[in-house]
Order: structure tokens, then sequence, then C-alpha cells
DNA sequence: ACTCTCACTGGTCATACTGACCAGTCTACG
DNA sequence: CGTAGACTGGTCAGTATGACCAGTGAGAGT
């Protein structure tokens, strides 16, 4: 189970090289992954498995681009709350309106950082108001994303965790 | 195609139930999928062809969870950078750190804006100095993610476009 | 009214992947 | 030295896949 040394389980060079293999090309299947990586496909099978029922890999569901459903606007909105209203509270008002993609609860002035999309700028204006209507937002800034300098990645924490 | 009236191509009905289904489910695969939705398989097969050469759906690949590869630790940084650094030379150095996930340039005060992940608070700030190591880092704002009020999605999306 | 195009249906077909097994080998470890 | 765990390489039946096809219905354009 990969166990270096100490205690805790960890990632493998071949868990990372699989993980990378079906990154890269999600459709092959299990089969042509033993073929590649050089292993029994049992191997590979029991790998996933492991992977799977240790929350590594949640699952392989469909990746969506809001950018290619129409939405290629991002902003980082920045929330201020009154103290009175609780963060679960917000975080329901917010799971309401679909443009908010993520919220995170955050140390700092700033109590909570959602992630929002938009169709337009304009539109854009359009979903902070709907976040700021919730009552108990004392202060909101919002920035713009301008270009995704680096897309969303794991491959290379995973080849890091495998050492 | 599902053009409503304008000449935008858009999501169908079927098609956010599709997604949604698979969302839930990755693992049914296309005959299982056109049973619960009661269309043909031929049907299905084409709506997600469809899907994925328009981008909507970018693949299936693994959804990996950094806090199973033992970096529970999540925290936005929102970079100052001195002008004659350029965003491109900031991101390429960034990565180089695997612990940052995901880099945008944004508008404000701030120049970037990205994720990263440690494996503990102390080690953030490792992770930290690293980021800040890249010269033409004026100022950094460090926040630490508390909690995932929102986790990522982006389903409600899908069927606010399907309409 | 006619025809064209397009999407969908419901069916077939051969291919080949899957998940389940199994015995045997090798290594690390107590 | 013996055991447990992981990997190999193999088989097996079941079944999904991708590629087809003819036929139908709706909508658009002539």
């Amino acid at each position: 189970m990969t166990s270096e040394s100490d205690g805790r389980v960890g990632i493998d060079e071949l868990d990372a090289r699989l993980i990378g293999l079906l990154e890269a090309e999600p459709r092959i299947g299990v089969l042509e992954c033993s073929r590649r990586l050089g292993v029994a496909r049992g191997t590979v099978q029991a790998r996933l498995d492991k992977l799977a029922s240790r929350g590594v890999v949640r699952d392989f569901g469909p990746r969506v681009d809001p950018a290619a459903l129409g939405y290629p606007v991002t902003a980082f909105v920045t929330l201020e709350l009154r103290q009175a209203v609780g963060h679960v509270h917000m975080a329901q008002r917010l799971a309401r309106i679909p443009e908010v993609l993520e919220a995170h609860t955050v140390t700092g002035v700033g109590d909570m950082v959602c992630r929002i999309v938009a169709r337009t700028n304009a539109e854009l204006q359009g979903v902070i108001d709907r976040v700021l209507a919730s009552e108990g937002v004392v202060r909101a800034t919002t920035v713009i994303a301008l270009a995704e300098q680096i897309p969303y990645r794991t491959l290379p924490l995973v080849r890091e965790a495998a050492g």
C-alpha cells in the first residue's frame, strides 16, 4: 500500500503515472492503461479501486467548461459579513445562485471568497447584485479574472506526492 | 441543434439532464444513460459527441482531491507584481510550484490570484515563500480557506443554461 | 404544397473491454 | 522460516461500445 516508512498511506509513482495517463486520455480504459504502464491489468484495476476508495480520485465526472456554456466571464468576490449572519446561512443563499461556482470561508478581513461566472461583464453586475441582495453583506470586493494563467490542475501535485 | 431563436448554440434540457446524470454517476455508461433518460442510445451518443466537440464537456478525467492526497490546507494568494515583471513570466515561475493549483490574472490592486495547497499550515508558509521567492512580487496577501461552503460545481449553471 | 435537412428511434453487428476469478511468483517483515 | 500482500498472466461469461442502417417526424425554405 505504498507506506513509505511512516504510517501514512501515500501515493505511488505508479499511481501518479496512472492518474497522469487518465488525465491526458480519460477514454482509454483499464486495459490500455495496463499496456501503456507495462503492468498487469489486475494491478491497474486494484490501484484504481484503491485510489477511489481512499478518495484520492473522487470520480470521473464530466468537466464542464463554463465558457463554452456561454459564461466566459469569471470573477472572484470577497464578502465581508455582518457578524450576526452565519456563514452557513450565507452559503445557503449563495447556493441558490447558479453563477456561484464555489464558495469558501476564509481568514482575514473578508469572511468569504466565492467564484462567480457571468455571460458578459454587464451581466456580471447582475450576478453580483444578487449576491449582495443577501442582507448581511457589509462589503464586497470583486476582481475580474482576465486570463487563466494556470488552469486548475492537480497533476504536478500528484507527481509531487508520489515523490 | 438547440438554437433557441438567436444564432447561439445553447444547451438543451436533455443535455442538462445527461450532464447531471453523468455528474451523479459517472460510471453508468451510454446505454444506461439512454435507459434512464428515456431516449435511444444513439441520441445519447450524439449528444455526448456534440457536447464534447463544442467543448462544453471538456473530458471525463479523474477528479483528484488534494486533501486526500495529503494536502488539506487551501489558501488564496493575491500577488501584486512589479510593473516590469510580466504576468507570463510570473505564471511560468508559479507553474513550477506543484502546490499552485490555479492562477489567474485579475483586475484590481492585486495583479494575480492563485490557489495553493499545503500539507499543513506550517508548510503553507514554505509554499508561500517559494511563491514570493520569485522576484517581482511587490506584495502578497494570503487568506486561508477554512471551509468549502460550496464545493466547485457547475450543475446549477448547466441547468440554468438549459433554461 | 413540396422537399430538404436534421434529429431521433429502434434495430443489428462485430469488436473488445469489463469485472470476476484463479494459481503462481516475489518481496518485505515478524 | 513462514506469512501476508502485491503483482503477474491467464481464463471466463457478460455486456457495453462504436458503427452501421432504414424509417419517422418536425421545421425551414422554395
